[in-house]
DNA sequence: AGGGGTAATTGATCAAAATCAACAGTGCGG
DNA sequence: CCGCACTGTTGATTTTGATCAATTACCCCT
């Protein structure tokens, strides 16, 4: 891999306690590929052989059931994907595709069992990120059961908005498309949704979205930081 | 606690492996307490200085948001829960309250997180069980977005025939007021979800379900080993 | 600049689910 | 035994969201 993506790598939370020698034990099994856009990485049901690393890019999480298809998660760099397959030495609950060209970290799941018996900082770092992951889909769960589309919407865009520095406007990360399914609506009912918000200071110009009534929209979006805080 | 309940608590998956040593430390930490029907344990928010293990009874994770409720998951015996948020020593995500008089273990947080780091099998444990719940809640979930409010029925209740030993019939293990929560429906569209199902055998009579058409049922559900298998 | 493809929007309609209201069945306590 | 509370069921209605169809806007490309 590049020398210059080593330290991003090293510096996000489940690498940076590790010894030194783990790290290095790790990256000599690992493989470092590019992908273009939208190649598929992993089918759900398929065997966890590697845990993924998005190094740059972006990777999409999608499940399929009865011809349905839904977004489960983004993955923007620096951050990994199906640790907790990997861990169980299971299937993958997700499939993957790239959003975009993407340079990916792939190592093997043994390497990381094996990593993970032999130094107790990483064990303890693969803890905090299955706690932290765990409580991500806990939220997104929550969100979904109690909230309506709007809400979601609503929400969304406030975390976005603190994300983005709080200042007035934002940018949608991904397309209206994606953004709908991880919402669990259909796009023709993202729109509607940004017509509803209309009246709450809402204005939408392509991906920029502007926010000119910030108590107005957080009286209807009611935000909850056990759903949409991400730090705790 | 009750002698008796030892080797019970012992032979759960998250405390089978531990040294005796850190067993005998947590249970010395622990508290164990015996609650009515209907107590609330903990409230969404707190901050988690338990973690909880249901020896007796039974317990409901719920959570809330604008006035509105849903039931997360139920915890039968032996289980343990909110074991992410002791773990980050954060606040809780769902509250619990007993829906039975239940027999309830207490384990002060930080002697958890103390345990863990002295005790190699006690960390590889954890790491396996927070690996489950994840994926536990990624499959109910994928559920949610993918299925129709029928069909998650359907599926559920082919989940509970195979639990009970694929005679034909079942007990529906929770009120239909919960199950319909736990499903995310309100408590009437269960009460249609059954009948809808009426035409593909599924008797209902009280709590005791008859399935008299199983490949008719399945073929509705298309159950999905990647959602309905809890044990992958 | 023109053309093709994709994303997004809008309108119309349909299906799913929530809500409101009423009522039956059950179990409990007086 | 009766009334009371609670659960569950049914019906009517509204809301929400999905689907289908058509159109528009926007890129990208040469």
């Amino acid at each position: 891999m590049r020398s210059a993506d080593l330290p991003e790598v090293r510096s996000i939370h489940l690498f940076q306690d590790m010894e030194e020698a783990t790290f290095d034990a790790i990256l000599k099994a690992a493989y470092f590929q590019t992908f273009p856009d939208h190649v598929d990485l992993i089918q759900e049901g398929d065997p966890a052989d590697f845990l993924y690393v998005v190094v740059e890019g972006c990777v999409e999480l999608f499940a399929t059931s009865n011809d349905r298809e839904t977004t489960m998660a983004m993955v923007p760099p620096i951050g990994t994907f199906i640790l907790a397959a990997t861990l169980k030495d299971a299937a993958y609950l997700m499939s993957a595709r790239t959003c975009q060209r993407s340079r990916i970290l792939m190592i093997p799941s043994e390497d990381i069992r094996a990593a993970l018996k032999k130094d107790k900082a990483f064990a303890a770092a693969i803890i905090w990120e299955l706690a932290s992951c765990y409580r991500a889909v806990v939220k997104e769960h929550k969100s979904l059961k109690l909230r309506t589309g709007v809400e979601r919407l609503a929400n969304r865009l406030l975390r976005y908005h603190n994300d983005q520095g709080r200042n007035g406007s934002l940018l949608l990360p991904h397309d209206k498309r994606t953004l709908a399914s991880l919402l669990g609506m259909a796009p023709e009912n993202l729109s509607r949704a940004f017509n509803t918000l209309k009246p709450f200071g809402v204005k939408v110009d392509g991906a920029r979205i502007h926010l000119d009534n910030l108590p107005a929209l957080e009286t209807l979006a009611k935000p909850n930081a056990l759903i949409d805080d991400r730090t705790i």
